[in-house]
DNA sequence: TGTGAGTTGATTTTT
DNA sequence: TCAACTCACA
């Protein structure tokens, strides 16, 4: 069996899968069957009697994670190997090591988004004047800094460098900061775990022999803070295997750095270099375009990329003259071949470099009734209900989380406003105290009027309400938060029909919590689920064996493959972008972020441009991609600008088609509205509507079902969060928390006759439901 | 204190 | 274009 697949991979793939001790590089170009290699030398270790607990493999993304995992599982069943992503691994170990790098085991991830409203905070604090350098681009040079292991003190502005004086007086009051709440950023998960593991020696020497083989996928894309982790893990055991393509590194405005990859082989001196350079996914001609480009490079390794595929059609380049013909062409094409039954939505890939581009392609997409899946919406973690309500979740779990406490304290109104909360602010700073303990506070402190002091008690009433059910499953907590906080009720209470949209969200993220409550049995439910929701991303929400056409940027199609790709936009300031023009090494990532995009096609490549774009709302005129006169113009099919507006695939009646719906300035665009499948306005989150529905269809059933029968056996899933319930006993109340599955599913529900909270296993108790208002 | 209108200002890529 | 932020008013 084994020796079955062993032979199945060719020479290159087996030399690297039969490594096992020492340092390996495997430079692996696109299609080349990179993950295979990894997945079968996983396989191999194993067999060969390597403990799983002492191997680990680290990736850039959930996604790859998550499909190597699946992947080892077929080859190996049942052998828990560690595979996650760099982040994920460091927030595991930092539970660990915590203490030692000065915050608690139940620290907080702060997201983007939470780490720019702590850092925002922090410029106030110091009276900053923010006008002179936005706080993004103050961010930016702090994430540069952690991602190359400068910390707070060691910061040192270059002489002369206005941005560098600021930042060094900025980062260490930022850092201040989320060592006060127990929190961390993105960039600080990597920092600590790289810092801890220089400064401890032994702790260094435990981990390295804890993790004696180490994976590296896409090791083109690891900053400095990556390399040393890696690094310091593989000196007893330097068995580490690494593999990638420095023409596809597209990270390093991230601080991904190149050299990591290029000077490998510096590093780790009996280095074994393994090349795979033939490719199995795309066509020669799709090859030869990607090779011809990606030779304009300088920084690179020379590798000789060939196929044995067809040689296949030609790559299409095309020049529309607006982006709404582009998009209405791309549209039409995938539905003419849908209708065809030549492909089916799936087999389509559209990629673009900026995410406002998707647009008018959305547009086209709906229009052409195609369904469609769009990598990156609005993300369902960064809605505002959802963050609301992981706030509380977040503070429960850490009460010193200030940044949590700032979210939800008039969130529903309490009558707390922005005097109020300064002044519990100030307090809390001047006794250096977290907010929730300033808030216990309230009383005595002086500058708070009666009214805002009650105010401030109830809620922290409340809030001890909540805490006390933070050890239950996580759903039950997020039920409890819910209720007791009146989020729950607040939304319900509003006219506003986006807040009717928002409770229909909480009952996803309810939803998300009963999967992970029975996913993971673990002894610190809250925890594992908060550190799970704040380090997902909504790529890996991506459904490949969904029926859609997938939209996506170019960054995100980084390790996957269609039969179908269109790259749009293909003009100056989009590709390259506006900003990378300047620099060569920008321009040089930018090249290979349209080489990436290439390569993911298999057998249909169309490249295109529109002569007008509207961006920002403004329609300006474009400049074709210089990249574009890098392209082999033998292996393509141009079609250039024509005078006419129309170019398109086949003349005839698509031209008249175009040309029509170019024509029609009266074009409605409610009626697009209302044209829309109503299954397409949350691409991110539809595995989680379809669950929901289920569940409030087979709840519609068992009511009818409930009221026909004399004794009906109430089924656990007619019970929902904050549904009103009747008692035999104890009369109305309401469903408070819920949790566990099945027969064991259980609902915490508030009496109104002052009988206070009870807890019901469903199954076994005469609760019925009864009809809400 | 809360709300809503109006203004401003900014816009790459993501763990 | 759109979201975040400001400011005036209830």
């Amino acid at each position: 069996m084994w020796s079955e697949q062993l032979n199945a991979l060719t020479p290159a793939q087996r030399e690297a899968v039969e490594h096992r001790e020492g340092p390996l590089l495997v430079l692996a170009g696109p299609g080349s069957g990179k993950t295979r290699v990894i997945t079968h030398r996983v396989a191999n270790l194993l067999r060969h009697g390597v403990p799983p607990r002492r191997i680990v493999a680290l990736t850039f993304t959930n996604k790859a994670a998550d499909e190597m995992r699946a992947r080892i599982d077929q080859l190996a069943p049942g052998q828990p190997v560690w595979m996650s992503t760099f982040h994920r691994f460091c927030a595991r170990l930092l539970r660990d090591y915590a203490p030692s790098i000065g915050i608690r085991e139940n620290y907080t991830i702060y997201d983007t988004s939470d780490s720019r409203q702590v850092l925002k905070r922090t410029l106030e604090a110091l009276d900053i004047d923010a006008t002179l350098y936005t706080p993004e681009r103050i961010a930016a040079a702090i994430s540069w800094a952690k991602n190359n292991l400068i910390t707070a003190e060691q910061y040192e502005p270059r002489s002369g460098h206005p941005l560098g004086n600021i930042v060094s007086r900025v980062y260490p009051a930022y850092q201040a900061r989320l060592l006060a709440s127990s929190a961390v950023d993105f960039d600080d998960l990597l920092l600590h775990v790289a810092t801890l593991l220089r400064d401890n020696p032994e702790t260094r020497a435990a981990l390295d022999e804890r993790f004696q083989y180490i994976l590296v996928d896409e090791y083109q894309d690891t900053n400095l803070a990556q390399y040393s982790i890696v690094r310091a893990l593989s000196i007893d055991h330097p068995n580490l295997a690494v593999t990638g393509d420095p023409d596809q590194s597209i990270y390093g405005w991230r601080g991904a750095n190149l050299s990591n990859i290029l000077d490998f082989e510096d590093d780790y001196p009996n280095v074994r270099v393994v090349k795979l350079e033939r490719n199995y996914r795309s066509t020669k001609r799709i090859l030869r375009v990607a090779d011809c480009l990606i030779g304009y490079n300088q920084r690179r390794k020379q590798k000789g990329l060939y196929t044995e595929n067809d040689e296949g059609q030609c790559v299409r380049l095309t020049a529309y003259p607006t982006q709404r013909v582009e998009a209405e062409s791309v549209a039409a094409y995938i539905a003419q071949e849908v209708h065809a039954g030549n492909r089916r939505p799936r087999d389509f890939a559209i990629f673009y470099r900026v995410n406002a581009l998707s647009r008018s392609l959305e547009f086209a997409l709906r229009d052409q009734g195609i369904p469609y899946q769009m990598v990156n919406g609005l993300e369902f973690y960064q809605r505002k209900e959802i963050k609301d309500v992981l706030a509380y979740l977040h503070l429960i779990n850490n009460p010193r989380d200030d940044n949590a406490l700032l979210r939800v304290i008039n969130m529903p109104p309490r009558g707390i406003g922005k005097t109020t909360i300064g002044r519990l602010v100030a307090h809390a700073d001047q006794y250096r105290i977290s907010l929730l303990d300033a808030a216990r506070e309230a009383g005595m402190i002086e500058s708070l009027n009666k009214r805002a002091a009650v105010a401030v008690a109830k809620f922290v009433a409340a809030y001890d309400q909540l805490a006390v059910h933070a050890a239950a499953p996580v759903e039950e907590v997020l039920g409890h938060v819910l209720s007791g906080s009146g989020y729950q009720k607040f939304l319900a209470d509003s006219e506003n029909e986006e807040d009717q949209e928002r409770l229909a969200n909480i009952e996803e993220l309810l939803t998300a919590a009963r999967e992970f409550d029975e996913r993971n049995p673990s002894d610190a439910p809250l925890e594992s689920f908060l550190e799970d929701t704040c380090l997902v991303n909504d790529t890996d929400a991506w459904a490949a064996e969904d029926d859609q056409v997938t939209l996506m940027t170019l960054h995100a199609s980084k390790g996957l493959e269609f039969p179908v790709v269109f790259i749009i936009a293909l003009e100056e300031k989009l590709l390259p972008h506006e900003r990378s023009r300047e620099n060569n090494d920008l321009l040089e990532e930018e090249r290979r972020l349209l080489f990436v995009g290439i390569t993911r096609a298999r057998e249909e490549l169309q490249l295109s441009l529109a002569t007008y774009r509207e961006f920002r709302g403004q329609r300006r005129h474009s400049v074709p991609s210089q990249f574009l006169m890098e392209l082999p113009r033998d292996e393509m099919d141009v079609v250039e600008p024509a005078a006419s507006a129309t170019s398109a695939w086949e003349p005839g009646d698509a031209d008249a088609e175009f040309a029509a719906s170019d024509d029609d300035i009266q074009f409605d665009p409610e009626q697009l509205e209302r044209a829309t499948p109503p299954e397409t306005d949350a691409g991110s989150s539809s595995s989680l509507t379809a669950a929901t529905s289920a569940a409030s269809i087979t709840t519609a059933a068992k009511l009818q079902q409930g009221s026909q029968n004399a004794p009906p056996p109430p089924s656990p899933e007619a019970f929902h969060q904050g549904m009103v319930v009747r008692h035999p006993e104890y009369g109305p109340g309401k469903i408070v928390a819920l949790s566990g599955s099945g027969a064991r599913r259980t609902a915490t529900v508030a009496f109104a006759a002052g009988a206070g909270e009870k807890k019901f296993v469903i199954a076994k108790s005469p609760l019925q439901p009864a009809r809400s208002t």
